[in-house]
RNA sequence: GACCCUAUCGUCUAGAGGCCUAGGACAAUACCCUUUCACGGUAUGAACCCGGGUUCGAAUCCCGGUGGGGUCGCCA
């Protein structure tokens, strides 16, 4: 059974990095078969935040990346990892350690200023023939882990492939502080060992981790995952996201009126493939996924290419769904057009025309409250020869069949009695109807429009 | 600084030694469509980081350099 996991830390909310961890790993437990389970991370409990698991599930949510198993979470296992960490002081692959923060922190200074690798030098590890210092009085000992001092740990990564690295380059990580909670990679392994996860599929940060937490499984005598790792995401500019720099939450992009279809789409091809295939749904996404078309190295982020996704799927997308959006985005701005019944079908004369959620509803604004075009905008537009001929197309308007066709016909036969062209009139009566000068073909906006409307809007500027 | 990873158009990528005169997509440019603006359609420009090997043959394999990313916490 493949079991992959999402493992994220309530820090903050779910970023776009976070998001494509957890679509890869998902869609790798979807094309399998396989369950997909929900981890929160919180044992940094002065970091973690109850907001910040809320939007973790919100984004997840809004994605629908549904999770089989979960969300689990870590400050709610402590006795197992307490219970571990005993076994493994009993057994000689832990040991208390009595350094204090500044004694590291003076040791690693030393150390970068010899230009070494900072590490812990092993004072309080037990060897055979040595002497341990003696405890001092009243402090808590952190708890290390022993780790092995030669050979090598390698693996093959399923994205990176083999890579190896030296134990000499490792050194006795803390895995309990002093006041006894765990640290992160102990947490992972007891947790990816108990629950059976099959495949760690995680972020390029992680890599440097893992060889430690190959240690820690073989010390515990627990089976060894696979570990697939994920290449960052660059920001636009090519920077490396961070939460100061080009991070945002998956929930802003709902805000700036992405759809989540759009948003996964692309997702899915920053830094996987197949083939030529651009634009896909997430169930071919699930039957197509596979580590072995994988980016290996960072890729960046490109918003044009997600507007473009956007764009796409806005044309595609069910026109009642749309209507439902516009809904709720101007109520956001206290418009309510609850009572627009031909809402649909302003979805469907914009929906192929607008970048995104928020320039639709900015469009079918006008087709729920008057507009009042500026008096610039209606100078610039209303010469005395385009009023005669709004005139005309008044008196036609008033008792016309309300259907495009013969709305098309009304304003032609104005066209030819006053001898102007289309965008004479055209653009004079986008400005009175919508208060701008462009617009879907001026017929179909007329008909959703509606005579009441239209009529009304006209004779405004008349009188 | 040390260690690990990585390198194809501006960007995302195809490419598993001959199918490559390097393909697709976004973006750009031009033209077409048109009732305005979009949409759409057609076309064009645009890349194998550098240097050595291996091979009859390298974008593809190996080594080195350089660039980029990651990690060096009682954070995750």
């Amino acid at each position: 059974m493949i079991r992959t996991r999402f493992a994220p830390s309530p820090t903050g909310f779910l970023h776009i990095g976070g998001a494509r961890t957890a679509l890869f790993a998902w869609a790798y437990a979807r094309r399998h078969g396989g369950q997909f389970i929900l981890r929160i991370e919180d044992t940094d409990v002065a970091r973690s935040t109850p907001e910040a698991v809320q939007a973790i599930l919100d984004g997840m949510a809004w994605l629908g990346l549904e999770y089989d198993e979960g969300p689990y979470y870590q400050m709610q296992r402590m006795d197992r990892y307490k219970e571990v960490i005993r076994q493994m002081l009993a057994a000689g692959s832990a040991y208390p350690c009595y350094t204090s923060a500044d004694e590291l922190e003076a040791m690693r200074e030393a150390q970068r200023s010899r230009n070494e690798k900072p590490r812990y030098d092993g004072c309080w590890r037990p060897e055979t023939g040595k002497r341990l210092p003696a405890p001092p009085a009243g402090v808590l000992p952190a708890v290390r882990f022993r780790n092995p001092a030669e050979g090598v740990v390698a693996w093959h990564d399923l994205v990176k492939g083999p890579i190896t690295i030296a134990n000499a380059e490792l050194d006795d990580f803390v895995i309990a502080r002093g006041d006894g909670t765990p640290t992160y990679n102990f947490c992972v392994v007891v947790d990816d060992w108990d629950m059976k996860i099959s495949h760690v599929i995680r972020g390029d940060d992680h890599v440097n981790n893992t060889p430690r937490q190959i240690n820690l499984f073989k010390a515990l005598g627990a089976p060894l995952p696979e570990y697939g790792h994920l290449s960052m995401i660059l920001g636009d500019d090519g920077q490396k996201l961070s939460k100061r720099h080009g991070a945002v939450s998956v929930m802003q992009y709902q805000e700036e009126g992405y759809l989540p279809e759009a948003v996964l789409n692309y997702l899915a091809r920053l830094g996987w493939s197949h083939g030529d295939a651009e634009t896909f749904s997430m169930g071919e996404f699930c039957s197509w996924f596979d580590l072995d078309h994988i980016t290996a190295s960072a890729a960046q982020f490109n918003t044009e290419k997600l507007n473009w996704l956007n764009a796409h799927y806005l044309k595609q997308a069910d026109d009642s769904r749309l209507a439902t959006e516009t809904l709720r985005r101007l109520a956001g701005q206290g418009v309510d057009g609850s009572g627009c019944a031909d809402l649909p079908r302003v979805m469907a004369l914009y929906k192929g025309r607008v970048a995104n959620l928020n320039e639709l509803a900015d469009a079918a604004h006008p087709f729920i409250v008057a507009v009042h075009p500026s008096p610039e905008l209606l100078a610039q537009h209303l010469s005395d020869p385009v009023r005669a001929a709004l005139r005309t197309l008044l008196a036609k308007l008033l008792d016309a069949n309300w259907e495009a066709p013969a709305l098309s016909q009304a304003i032609k036969e104005t066209l030819l009695q006053h001898g102007i062209k289309m965008p004479q009139l055209a653009i004079p009566l986008r400005v009175v109807l919508l208060a701008q000068p462009q617009s879907p073909a001026i017929d179909a906006v007329l008909e959703v429009l509606g005579r009441e409307a239209v009529c009304g809007r006209i004779n405004s500027v008349l009188v």
